[in-house]
DNA sequence: AACTTGACTTCCG
DNA sequence: CCGGAAGCCAAGT
């Protein structure tokens, strides 16, 4: 399960950002964003996957609990060339859109 | 095994 | 636009 999160992440390309529900549903699990979130929380960082490119359904960086990892996640996303507009990303221009075929 | 948490999303007021 | 509630479900207590 986790497994399928991690493939479908790996793939973002840069300057593209997905929401976590759109993660989920790539990975055929439509309906558990949670789940991603939390896959991601643990996620090996071996893996060095660009999980700073997954973000809300409300275009902007979730905010974590008990760490500051978020803002970095911001700072990472501007670096690619990502614009925040009033804490927020436009969605409409940097949502990435995969093709069937890109997901293996 | 019951209960709580949480990098979520959507709908309703 | 903001808060609350419901739906979701793996992990940790």
């Amino acid at each position: 399960m986790r497994q399928a999160f991690y493939q479908i992440v790996e793939r973002i390309p840069h300057a593209k950002v997905v929401t976590y529900g759109q993660v989920a549903a790539l990975a055929g699990f439509s309906g558990r964003a949670r789940q991603v979130g939390f896959a991601l929380a643990g996620m090996p960082e071996e893996l060095d996957l660009p999980w700073h490119r997954v973000i809300n359904a409300q275009g902007k960086v979730s905010p974590r609990k008990h760490t500051r990892f978020h803002e970095f996640q911001h700072v990472l996303l501007e670096q690619e060339g990502i614009v925040f507009v009033d804490g927020r990303i436009d969605l409409q221009k940097y949502r990435w859109d995969p093709a069937p075929e890109e997901i293996d």
